[in-house]
DNA sequence: GGTGGTTCAGATGGTTCA
DNA sequence: TGAACCATCTGAACCACC
């Protein structure tokens, strides 16, 4: 613990430990057990409510970046998935216990869900940088 | 996206930053990737969905103005596509990424590189869908 | 202090109509 | 054809709660 990044650490901005797991968008916090940006926050909580059936025109292995997040709602919902996000609706409090429960692995039912990701993940269209 | 001076940059041969990258005309905001005026935005929609075959009865190298873009659709289409314009198949891509993905690394000259990754989309498919 | 939920302004695609 | 309007999505700001 002596490191005090203040200045220079930030100043760098590169691989600050504060980058959405979903988009690489600046995070804002934890937000349902993943450290995300208000973007994506916002984006999980209306998606996962309406449960429209998104379906991604290609393979479903859209590149998910801060430019183009908005570009494919369906593998922008997989990867928030992927990152282990959900809604808790049982749990009677707010927040469950953030850090503790997030940094494990994805839960079995995102495992299922990143099969997909893994299947093709042939770089195939993404010409986007 | 620092500075907005929103003159020495852009202009470089536009003296508005709002003009159709088609036919010059005011542009209302960006429409299917391209900085357009309701004009194009509606004729692209509309012969798109058609698919009709346009042909252009002279040499295809029409002047497509203000005044002018009415004249020959064919010419009309192909510079709209020129621009980059395409629709998204996507199940509901409302908003593909205009003024976040454009303002940050494509200001000014980033413009003309912004066309250009998505005209040289030959090989490349729908940089987004 | 941190996170979930709500609100609101901005922007674009689609539709309508003269 | 194109202006006007509507429907929908996005994300920042704010508030409430633990």
């Amino acid at each position: 613990m002596t490191a005090t990044p203040t200045s220079e650490a930030m100043a760098s901005e590169e691989d600050e430990p504060r980058n959405c797991v979903v988009c690489g968008d600046r995070a804002t916090g934890y937000h349902f057990h993943a450290l995300t940006c208000e973007g994506c926050k916002g984006f999980f909580r209306r998606t996962v409510n309406k449960k429209t059936g998104l379906t991604c025109p290609f393979a479903g292995s859209c590149n998910v970046s801060k430019a183009q997040r908005r570009h494919c709602p369906a593998c922008r919902l997989q990867k928030c998935l992927n990152a282990g996000m959900k809604k808790d609706t049982s749990s009677s409090s707010v927040h469950p216990s953030p850090r503790l429960a997030h940094p494990g692995p994805c839960t079995a039912s995102a495992h299922a869900l990143c099969r997909h990701q893994h299947f093709h993940g042939t770089a195939s269209h993404q010409v986007h940088q």
